[in-house]
DNA sequence: GATGAATGAGTCTTCATTCAT
DNA sequence: AATGAATGAAGACTCATTCAT
């Protein structure tokens, strides 16, 4: 996304804005990693540094806003794990800047982030169990270790190998598939 | 490694700078990651920062010696896949600071250490196939994911969760493991 | 003083707003001194930032404003020496606040505020002289002294230090008593 | 005093920089007070940001260093309480900076300066009592108070107005005289 | 060859002030 | 006439890197 328009557009522009920092932090997460400069993320959304702070009170509050969105995405269109991992893998990048933060953090609203992804979690093992493509043995933390796993790897080693992310998938697809 | 001598010692302190640098490093990747200051890492090991720098040009560089070391443990002493991956565990922090460097470059002293990293990974790999705890339709390339993977969780998430790395650790063997 | 309605209720609303604004200047100005931020006298007073600039142009008009009613009070209860201080040590922060922004300025209105100040002072030290409670050769200058440095002194060192404010009132009185 | 060279001048220069630092304190803090832009000291001195880093980790230990000074001086020179006086309306503005400071902290710096400020006053007290100049019913709290005071009081209201500080002194100098 | 201080560029954060609604 | 969001310009602080000794 191009930078905007630089005049002050009035309070119209709030949502607006919210919306713009959202998208550019998704993008420069994903681009740069969790450390990229704060203020950057105004400067590609086209908004003044002042605002920023007014919309989150620092990155922290940004990554979870965005992860939000994502985990949005995960709970309506990720049913099968297949599913689940490639769309964990294609936000990778992102979801690695979230679990950075998730790793070290006791703000409440880190906490209920989590527990919406173990419920999806949850919802997606009770699917694919059912089918018997997910051993009984395996629980829900283990899955969420393996989300862990993928997202991290994919977000620091992909970058434009693709067969990695592939066989990566396919090492979680045999560790939770059912035992013959 | 508390900081030593302060006073200029000549020449001759030059290879014993080198390993104090070096010792330093890995404490410090490890205590706070690859993101700490490169003149921290020599006032932990009591050297000026100029002397840092004429022994590596930059953290990066420092990055690597210290991974030489962490692969020449590995080598000698990691013939099982648990044990492997138990070093790998140990280590994590480091060599998540290795595995970030790792990710983006093309340095040809980086190709080198991939390279001994698949050596080793292929030699433990030999040994538990004809032991036959490893499938043997799982690759050099699968195993050296699977340790991306989890030096990368047990780096981020691991802080104080024991019990999330063991569950890693479990996973990596149900997915390598050889099918029933 | 809590924060007021939220919704713009009009013309109506301008006197109650700059009450609002005066009343919230002087909490604010006493709390946490005159460079408290412009912005946090609006929020405290649930006015909007604009309303705050439409009212007073400066943080300055502010503190004029409010130190206009301070002196209302010097003048309407402050009747003998030891009421005067008491009242100004009560209000030392704000007076502080004031005396900082009267040392630089040139403001008529400034000039005005400094007339009625010594104005209120003459009443006191005729009505305390005429109890021979004041030495005759203390003149209006003397006491508008005295009162400066009392208020300062109270102001910047007094957080929670009744004793040493009690010094000070005690000197002070000491400096202007009549030689027996 | 201009600024100086801006080349790298080596560790040699460390010494006089932290004069030219400290020097540049003083005239700053009593130009424009204890809120001067810290980066503007360092401007003034000659000198980089980080160098006033290095020196002094923040603000309120460079004014604990020209304080210092200060009372050095005040150590030195002043065995009368009009002596005294005037030495303290001269540093006024720095001292009242200090005082700024003193006044909230808790630092065992500040403590030891407040302790050394106290003997000098003791010494003085002592030496103009035996003189019959001061009532023997002051005590050091009274003049450390009395000092507070008039500091502040010159360091806010003098700004060129000598007739003011003239009779603060002499305020100060009636309160503490013997009763006859 | 080692030392440690100096440098300036870059990031975060806050504030006074303006503007569309 | 009031609202509250937007703006850009500081200021504090940190870091990688260079340099005189």
């Amino acid at each position: 996304m191009a930078a905007r328009s630089q005049t002050n557009r009035g309070p119209a522009a709030a949502a607006e804005n919210r919306r713009a920092l959202i998208d550019a932090a998704r993008e420069l997460f994903a681009e740069r990693g969790f450390a990229v400069p704060f203020s950057q993320i105004a400067r590609r959304a086209g908004v003044g540094q002042a605002s920023l702070y007014r919309h989150f009170a620092n990155k922290h509050a940004l990554a979870i806003a965005v992860f939000d969105e994502n985990l949005a995405n995960l709970e309506r269109d990720a049913h099968d794990l297949r599913g689940f991992l490639e769309l964990i893998v294609a936000q990778a990048r992102m979801s690695a800047s979230l679990l950075e933060v998730l790793g070290r953090d006791d703000d409440p609203a880190v906490a209920a982030l989590e527990d919406r992804l173990r419920h999806a979690i949850a919802a997606m093992l009770a699917h694919e169990r059912g089918r018997g493509r997910i051993d009984p043995a395996i629980e829900v933390d283990d899955v969420a270790t393996a989300v862990s796993m993928i997202a991290l790897h994919a977000a620091f080693l992909a970058e434009g190998r693709g067969a990695d992310t592939t066989r990566a998938v396919a090492l979680i697809e045999r560790a939770l598939a059912p035992r013959s």
